[in-house]
DNA sequence: CGCTGTCATGTTAGCGCTAACATAGTTCTA
DNA sequence: TAGAACTATGTTAGCGCTAACATGACAGCG
């Protein structure tokens, strides 16, 4: 059979919605003034531009932003990749970044790696899969295998949460120098036997870096470090098993450095349950900053990390670079800083 | 000049990344074999399988998601459409989500639209325009427009949090019913003057919902049901100023049934910094049943509402219907569970 | 008056992938 | 043993959009 024929009848797929080609028509112009119109009004005479408008109310048009991407190969999707939404630390700089790149018109694609660096990969080749226009990390660990992927990649790379060797952009804190900050706030309290209490620290190594900032510095004035490590995410019920876990394996003890505010909260609240004074019986100090822990009595002594705030910066770093702005500086700082509260 | 001479320069667009065709190249098959390797492996021969995966990590292939989309006219996303990211209720609702999408394979598109409902609008156009393969919104309230398009959209839509009149799909509890469960309990408690405070219920309509079942039953029973209606957002801190502004306005108050639980613990934590005494002075009850609201002494009386079962639930709904699974019923009610604790 | 520049719009050729149809080769069936 | 049925692979034609180049109309200039 001839090509005629073949061609006859071969289907249409795709979906029935109005296309450029139907504004087109309606308007009486061509699909790239229509694309135009929508895209770069400016370079639409502004007559035709109206009609244009016109005709895609009139044919209830939605922009095919596939296709588009497709044809620029490019698309306005930022990814972001965090490790756990059960944290409200990751959600706020989420927040963060959401904000600052909606209000410029870029998309979020949120991944949950639930600290697996394989599961990070994956996500990483799915989002390069969809032509994003840039990639927010939270941290600096990466798989070997997603660090060469990432590394034959052209868009900006931005690495939050922690400041370190980075891919490309960095903002962060230096959870070391936190570390220390609380452990020197809790010597000179006259503190001595200082128990430290992370969760999942495998995971949430940010934590571990606290704690050896914490470490050094106790081990600079002699002191032992001790670690209690718990098996669960933190929360207030990680908390109060924290607590209980000091008092039974380390009866002495007279300051808990937690390493966040809901283990911390959590211990605190519990003390009051058990009939401890805080900070008479047992001091307490947490990491992050949270509100929770400023509305409890006595307030929680602990460090203001700034997550909203990083969010943002990091953002704008990055909306820099996709307007091909200079970046004077790859890494950014974004600080710390030490309340105290009553608990110490 | 003839068409020859035209076509000889024009150049390429597009990435330089190695595509179908050069995966084909390297393994000696066409471009559709490679397709079906990676996407309908078991149509396609075994040793034939094996020389096209190997070819892929040869070259070092990405699938062009944005390509695979425009061909099939769908994209494995699900739009995700809430009205806060501050909120945690939306936060345990997408991460029932996300958990239950992501292990199907398919990929969260989120948009947060602070309670705007043009911004919905806007949303909901954008993630059209992504050829998603279904739509989750938080709520039954759109905009005319917002309604109008959905309506012509032919893939599934799920609102999640109320129950209701729903476009299509629809899993929440019923928020009346809620109010009027922990009015009974005060009333039962022998609570007679029982103040309401909500948070911007304008936006958060669902507390104005749970609010008129209060009523209902403060009605029933011959008694006002006074309101206030604080202007920021729900918190520990808004809780605080709640607290306030009960004792200032309405000094007979014996209860006050908060909107959620950030302020009826706010509220909490800042009557025992007042020396009052929970329940005995003033009684406090919140809604959601966050572990925060149950590690306070004494324990917050509350509505546990199952948000992240609710968030899994919705999805299986999807799921079940992207998988032409018959779907019996549209509508289902997670409940609400009436969490007594001490301080009521 | 021809030249250059600018503005507004159009034509053409893909972007990278897959649905639909086509084609061999192989196995099974009556 | 013809042909039906199945398996494995290939060819072709888009999906809906936009970059790149083309065209024509008009203004400004020496």
């Amino acid at each position: 059979m001839s090509n005629q024929e073949t061609s006859r009848t071969r289907h249409r797929r795709g979906s029935a919605k109005p296309t450029l080609k139907d504004v087109a028509e309606a308007a009486g112009v061509s699909s790239i003034t229509v694309s135009r119109a929508l895209n770069t009004p400016e370079r639409v005479n502004g007559v035709t531009r109206q009609r244009v408008f016109d005709a895609v109310d009139k044919v209830g048009y939605v922009p095919n932003l596939v296709a588009g991407s497709l044809a620029t190969s490019s698309s306005r999707f930022i990814a972001v990749i965090v490790p756990s939404l059960s944290n409200v630390v990751f959600i706020e700089v989420i927040k963060g970044l959401q904000e600052t790149f909606e209000a410029r018109g870029y998309q979020m694609l949120l991944g949950n790696t639930d600290y697996d660096l394989q599961r990070e990969h994956q996500l990483v080749r799915t989002f390069l899969g969809w032509s994003c226009s840039a990639l927010v990390t939270a941290g600096l660990r990466h798989s070997e295998a997603c660090r060469t992927l990432l590394s034959h990649w052209d868009k900006p790379i931005m690495e939050v949460m922690e400041l370190g060797e980075a891919l490309d952009l960095n903002v962060g804190l230096d959870h070391h120098e936190a570390g220390r900050c609380m452990a020197r706030h809790l010597l000179e309290r006259d503190y001595r036997s200082i128990v430290y209490v992370g969760a999942c620290m495998d995971g949430d190594y940010r934590a571990d870096m606290r704690f050896s900032g914490h470490r050094h510095e106790l081990e600079a004035a002699g002191l032992e470090a001790p670690l209690i490590e718990l098996d669960q995410l933190g929360s207030l019920a990680a908390g109060t098993a924290g607590l209980d876990r000091v008092l039974k394996e380390f009866p002495d003890a007279r300051a808990i450095h937690f390493a966040n505010d809901d283990l911390a909260t959590g211990a605190l609240l519990h003390a009051q349950r058990l009939g401890l004074r805080v900070p008479k019986d047992i001091a307490i100090a947490g990491f992050n900053g949270l509100p929770l822990g400023q509305h409890v009595t006595p307030r929680l002594t602990t460090i203001q990390s700034p997550r909203e705030a990083m969010g943002r910066r990091a953002a704008e770093q990055v909306l820099r670079r996709l307007d091909h702005q200079p970046v004077t500086r790859r890494q950014h700082d974004v600080g710390f800083k030490l309340l105290v509260g009553q608990s110490t």
